[in-house]
DNA sequence: AAAACTTTGTTTATCCGATAGACAAATAGA
DNA sequence: TCTATTTGTCTATCGGATAAACAAAGTTTT
């Protein structure tokens, strides 16, 4: 609420951490000018940092007529962070060091299950990644798990429709369980974490990420932090609706845009217009590869509609990235054009040519890594104070 | 970007004062109590604060026991603020004090004319308003425009198609006539923060303000600040498609919500329906409390498609609450129960809730209060440093 | 009414952060 | 080797917040 001299401090410590991060073999002099802080005040922190061990100094840089400067390193090894990413047929668990660099990886499949099933999986497979974690000084720094349905902010999942969870105390169960901080987030506001943090050098403020999955959902970055309403239920744009009285949802109601732009609206789509059942999106992308002209035309059409939809976005946030993310990426080759098309055509100039959307470089590992993510910042926050 | 003493101070300082602004008649102990500072720093602060002139001591509090305590009020006479609202048929003037209270209106109604004629008209409706002012210590704060259209960061006029301008350099035009701060904005975020700032004493972090008028924008207040997007054009809800293939709007394109749900669209309806041309909004009104069943008919219809659209905008924001104003207030009584039915039909229980929606209070006055309090809010953090 | 207690607000001494400027260290070029 | 230059540290000082003593102004108890 108020200030005092503390928060001061801790907020200039953070500030040079950060600073560190992005900027690797930045001198205690790029600080200075890149921060405003005067020349004591720099070096007093930068020495504590290096007393904490959240970095390191890494040789010398070349002179420039004087006296050489010291390189400066973020520590990543010096704790590590869990990330799970639930999904509607797998668990996917990383373990990350403090860049968010994963260094260990492993998949699950599980059939749908009941919930008791799924958590004792889970459970398991946390253990497997506690075991890989090396050694180092602050050691396990925290988890976090992605879902993909709607969290509020106690951790509590409300309602994950495609996994038919409800209001299950995710965040209270496994801190009985386990003693370092836990982190439960929406699977989209997971990946916009992810795609902030890790791409770009955090230079968009204003980031949207569209997980275009079985289901479709939006992370809100705005201002650098993750926005997520008044009860942790925003971005639930799967479910605004873009064709009134057009095609009925999973939630029952019509023209909602996830039943035009999703995994689930592109397998449905496809079983009539190719006569299988129990198709994938992988087969979809191989009929695609084979120019299956069916299957091609229908992910332009999906193209097209995640198109209109993101002229939306932009109308509603004026963004200045918008990275489009989850399994829908594997038809990247071929909803791109389609929806880049529709992008133009709907927008003014104005907006249209101060936006960048891109498709996620992370893949499939942008989910867990950003669940991991909020844990490690939570850590950098309360370690450097 | 970084942090030092005097910044913390400043942060402080305008802490109290918004808790003097916010709870009037309230005592240095109460502060203590709000804020979480110590005696001697409110005691500091509060005095500085009064030799500024920003605050007053106003009597005392009855005794509970010991000393009575001195009552503390913000001086809402120590500045006065310009707010001009600029509409497609008239030119709305206020001078108001620093607690945004209208001490002096004065509305010009205006035929659609070039950019110059309307120019002139501003610069005099200008004077007026600045010979209202009373003397006072900080005599006039500044003033603040708003434009129903585009508004860069810089304060030009990028498209304000109901008005025909188009890149127009305002601010700076306006700077080179008058001597003080000037700020230019867009309509509904001017409305956005007359809502918030000035009803219910700020309780409301994420807020919506929907200017529903000739088009139709969304003014949008997150963690308490406006959001402008990447370059100031966000909240150009009127244009999200919402029924694809749909009517055809001012724009070009098939679909928008504003072609649905805005003054410019009841009128243009009910033109087919009655079949009489060159009708108002006020004339709807009056022919609704004649018991016109068409008309009424159209209104619930109005209602129906404002609903829609504020769904997708809670499945997006999940705010704490959603204030309608501009001129379509003017028939909340014949749109209001369709709208709220719609919403109540269309979100989740957990969203439908946690979210409040109303009508402005402010009525008319909000847009040209809003544009005013920007330019106070700039006043503030300037004279408590 | 005097004494004791309570509450409110001010003053004083101290603490802790940032910071200017002196100083020390390390290097290039003359 | 000497000088200029750059980098980094040390020291004295400044400007905030704050604890604690103090003063002021009231109520309650005796």
């Amino acid at each position: 609420m108020s200030w005092n001299q503390q928060l001061g401090k801790k907020f200039n410590k953070e500030l040079i951490l950060k600073e560190i991060f992005l900027h690797s073999d930045i001198s205690r002099g790029d600080i200075i000018k890149e921060t405003g802080l005067k020349k004591a005040t720099v070096a007093n922190l930068v020495n504590e940092l290096i007393d904490e061990n959240l970095i390191l100094e890494s040789g010398e840089e070349a002179s420039t007529g004087g006296r050489r400067s010291k390189k400066l390193k973020f520590n990543e090894k010096a704790g590590f962070a869990l990330g799970v990413d639930i999904g509607v047929n797998y668990i996917y668990g990383v373990v990350v060091n403090l860049r968010g660099e994963i260094i260990f990886e492993d998949v699950q499949t599980i059939h749908s299950a009941a919930f008791e099933t799924y958590f004792e999986r889970i459970i398991s497979l946390i253990h497997l990644l506690m075991n890989k974690v090396p050694p180092c000084p602050y050691q396990i720094v925290g988890l976090g798990m992605a879902i993909p349905g709607i969290i509020d902010t106690g951790g509590n999942v409300l309602d994950a429709p495609n996994l038919q969870w409800k209001n299950i105390e995710l965040k209270r169960m496994l801190e009985e369980i386990f003693q370092f901080p836990i982190y439960i987030s929406n699977e989209a506001n997971a990946g916009a974490y992810a795609e902030f943090t890790f791409t770009q050098n955090k230079e968009a403020n204003n980031l949207l990420y569209l997980s275009v999955g079985i289901g479709l959902g939006v992370g809100i970055i705005i201002n650098g932090k993750i926005y997520q309403g008044n009860n942790g239920y925003s971005g639930e744009n799967g479910h605004t609706i873009l064709n009134l009285n057009g095609k009925t949802c999973t939630c029952g109601r019509k023209g909602c845009w996830e039943a035009y732009a999703s995994e689930h609206a592109a397998l449905k789509e496809a079983e009539n217009l190719i006569n299988e059942t129990s198709l994938t999106l992988e087969q979809l992308v191989q009929y695609a590869d084979e120019n299956n002209e069916k299957i091609r035309k229908l992910f332009q059409e999906i193209g097209f509609y995640i198109g209109i939809g993101i002229t939306n976005l932009i109308h509603t946030f004026n963004p200045e990235k918008i990275i489009i993310g989850n399994s829908m990426t594997k038809a990247q080759r071929y909803v791109e054009l389609a929806l880049l098309e529709t992008i133009e055509a709907n927008t003014y100039p104005a907006h249209f040519e101060t936006v960048s959307v891109e498709f996620s470089s992370l893949r499939g590992q942008a989910i867990a890594i950003g669940a991991a993510t909020f844990i490690i910042d939570q850590f950098i926050e309360l370690s450097s104070s």
